[in-house]
DNA sequence: CTGGGCATCT
DNA sequence: AGATGCC
């Protein structure tokens, strides 16, 4: 024990320098060696996040064993179901024996859960831009710079939440002082996520990565936990399995195990140059420097996603009219969202799995093209209907050369992908600025509290970086994030409008969502199974087959079928759906109601995402409203220009998404 | 009866 | 374009 701590310290004693594939990127501006010995990590893991957000849309759900469901998966559940023998990834015939009186909600739209992920994500960045995704409800967060600025200037405190270890956490910290002030950073983040949107979650802190996030889930659910430096051998001994290591997923492990690895300290002996044989020397380094506890990888902000895909999995298809059916269902919610997001996408992706008895999951395949510039254009500018017209027969060229549409085939999953996404060329660099500034600004949490993650010294701001200096409140992060990777902020502006992170307040798009749901009956006409005009644009091939199989049926006889599946295109993907749910069509009216509708009781009937929006001042003076628990006096969505979200022409969605992003009343048009 | 995303590396 | 990994 004792020899393993001072190991450890032998080894962290060496500031910034010490490890053996150190990159050789300037990345000061993610590290910092002046005060601080470590970088200090926090990971972020939202308590089973589907259900959470589920329970935010539907409250009565909170008290009741409930799942979310993904075709034949509980993919999550919440805690009440989990007391009673359900658990992740089990199928819905287990947990209904298990638990009969579960409650299933449809999760395969993803739509609220990616639209709740990023607000939690822009909260995190709000703070301190250094914040990487993990997937939809993880974030890694590198808050040494806000430690740094605590350290100087605030005495030795406690930690706040769970410590790994048996020993006295008093003593330990006044040993690290800057994990104790994590810690603290950590737990007023927590409250920070659960105060504005409602959501609860677990914390890991520690010097790097690897072990905030392995040691974020040693007390669940709500918790947090602060790995100190001397126990790191210990937690990564407790790890059973070498699959249990990040970064170690099926193949790894199994090769491993091929070599006789099987436990992270057969990995952590065994010598590196068969393992480089394997798989490497930079795998081979990297693999025996996690069984060690030891991941130098940097928090990279994540910014605004890369690619935008959509997809779906069935048990069979196997007719070309179901694949050109299918492909247009998802063209159709992908083009939105690719919309919604601004940027202008330049490649397209269609990706199928075939089946086969051996190997399901193992074999997918896909083909890509370019977008021609003109059908990119008419995303950007919301011709939804025109650019699924014309993407549809790009896809179906890239399913061709794929599947031989003349001999039988079986496809099990069908996805369609945007990629290589591409900002407005237009946006002049003031734009740019000025739209920045406007984001940090309002999304600058308070500068009001003492208590605040972010500094506490706002007004000798030298070196600080999270939102010290309200005259310029971008400068230091534009500084900040240019050091490492000017493209990686880009994308942050996006990432702020991304995927509707800021959505408008219950108040507003009401009215929207209504003058679409009139528009709809005529969008059915258009949305056919196959649209003759559609069949031109198709490739010869396809158009002969569809002809001589189903033309005199299906191109007459064309709204037979239709009119649900196109009118309710949010719920989409459950028209094979068997088992009896929470109402689709229910759920959504609810959502557009009353958004947020524990925010609402939280905020006083303030949308937390536009309460991030609103100038700092107003902010101030609502959360001190709030803390005296009086009653908000006005909607402040009226401060909102909600006015101008003329979508010409009809959407095929029947739904609003009610996706006003801000930077559209910046765009030029 | 194993989902629907995303990312990185090669 | 595929493989792999993460949630």
């Amino acid at each position: 024990m004792e020899s393993e701590a001072e190991e450890d310290d032998a080894e962290w004693k060496t500031p910034c320098s010490k490890s053996p594939v150190f990159s050789p990127s300037l990345e000061s501006g993610n590290t910092t060696c002046s005060s601080t010995p470590h970088k200090v990590i926090v990971h972020f893991d939202m308590d089973c996040f589907y259900a959470q957000v589920e329970m935010i849309r539907n409250p009565t759900l909170r008290h009741v064993p409930l799942g979310v469901q993904q075709k034949y998966i509980i993919v999550t559940c919440n805690y009440v179901a989990r007391e009673r023998g359900v658990t992740k990834l089990m199928s819905v015939t287990d947990a209904k024996e298990k638990c009969p009186e579960l409650v299933l909600v449809k999760g395969e739209d993803l739509t609220h859960y990616r639209e709740m992920s990023y607000k939690v994500t822009e909260l995190l960045v709000s703070y301190c831009p250094l914040v990487e995704r993990l997937g939809f409800d993880e974030n890694f967060m590198d808050i040494t710079e806000m430690v740094e600025r605590r350290l100087q200037q605030s005495k030795t405190c406690s930690f706040k939440g769970h410590v790994y270890s048996n020993n006295v956490s008093e003593v330990k910290a006044r040993i690290y002082p800057w994990l104790a002030i994590g810690s603290h950073i950590a737990a007023e983040l927590r409250e920070a996520i659960h105060s504005k949107l409602g959501l609860t979650g677990c914390a890991g802190i520690a010097t790097n990565k690897l072990l905030a996030k392995l040691v974020s889930g040693t007390f669940k659910p709500n918790q947090q936990t602060t790995l100190l430096p001397e126990d790191v051998s210990s937690i990564m001994g407790s790890l059973t399995t070498l699959r249990k290591v990040p970064g170690i997923g099926h193949q790894t492990a199994k090769r491993l195990q091929a070599l006789g690895v099987s436990s992270v300290k057969d990995l952590e002996l065994f010598p590196l140059d068969p393992l480089a044989r394997e798989f490497g020397e930079p795998s081979a380094r990297r693999l025996k420097n996690l069984a060690l506890g030891t991941d130098d990888s940097t928090v990279t902000p994540t910014g605004a996603p890369q690619s935008l895909s959509d997809e779906d999995s069935f048990k069979k298809m196997s007719s070309t009219k179901e694949v050109i059916e299918k492909i247009q269902e998802l063209l159709t919610t992908l083009v939105e969202r690719m919309h919604n997001d601004g940027r202008q996408p330049q490649t397209l992706r269609l990706t199928i799995r075939r089946y086969s008895a051996t190997n399901k999951w193992l074999s997918r395949e896909s083909r890509q093209s370019p977008i021609p510039n003109h059908i990119g254009q008419k995303i950007v500018h919301g011709k939804f209907d025109d650019a699924v017209g014309q993407l549809k027969p790009l896809a179906m060229k890239l399913f061709q050369k794929m599947v031989d549409t003349n001999k039988a085939f079986h496809l099990t999953l069908i996805n369609v992908c945007f990629s290589n996404l591409q900002t407005r060329a237009s946006a002049s660099a003031s734009d740019k600025n000025s739209l920045m500034s406007f984001f940090k600004q309002n999304s600058s949490p308070e500068k009001t509290k003492t208590d605040s993650p972010c500094d506490q010294s706002d007004s000798n701001s030298g070196g600080g970086r999270c939102n010290a200096d309200e005259s310029n409140p971008h400068s230091s992060v534009t500084q900040q994030i240019s050091k490492k990777e000017t493209a990686n902020f880009q994308p942050v502006s996006n990432l702020t409008k991304t995927e509707n992170s800021f959505t408008v307040s219950s108040t507003g798009p009401n009215i929207e969502s209504q003058q679409e749901e009139i528009s709809s009956p005529e969008i059915s006409g258009l949305s056919t199974n196959i649209d003759p005009e559609v069949l031109k644009c198709l490739p010869q091939e396809i158009q002969k087959e569809l002809m001589s199989s189903h033309a005199s049926t299906d191109l007459l006889h064309k709204n037979i079928n239709n009119t649900l599946p196109e009118v309710d295109s949010q719920k989409k993907s459950t028209l094979n759906s068997l088992g009896p749910s929470v109402s689709g069509d229910l759920k959504i009216k609810n959502s557009l109601s009353s958004p947020g509708s524990s925010g609402a009781k939280i905020f006083g009937n303030v949308d937390p995402t536009v309460f991030a929006e609103l100038p700092p001042e107003l902010q101030k003076e609502l959360m001190s409203e709030w803390r005296q628990d009086k009653p908000v006096s006005k909607a402040p969505s009226s401060k909102k220009p909600v006015g101008n979200v003329t979508r010409k022409d009809k959407k095929t969605s029947g739904k609003s998404r009610q996706s006003n992003n801000l930077l559209k009343y910046f765009k030029p048009q």
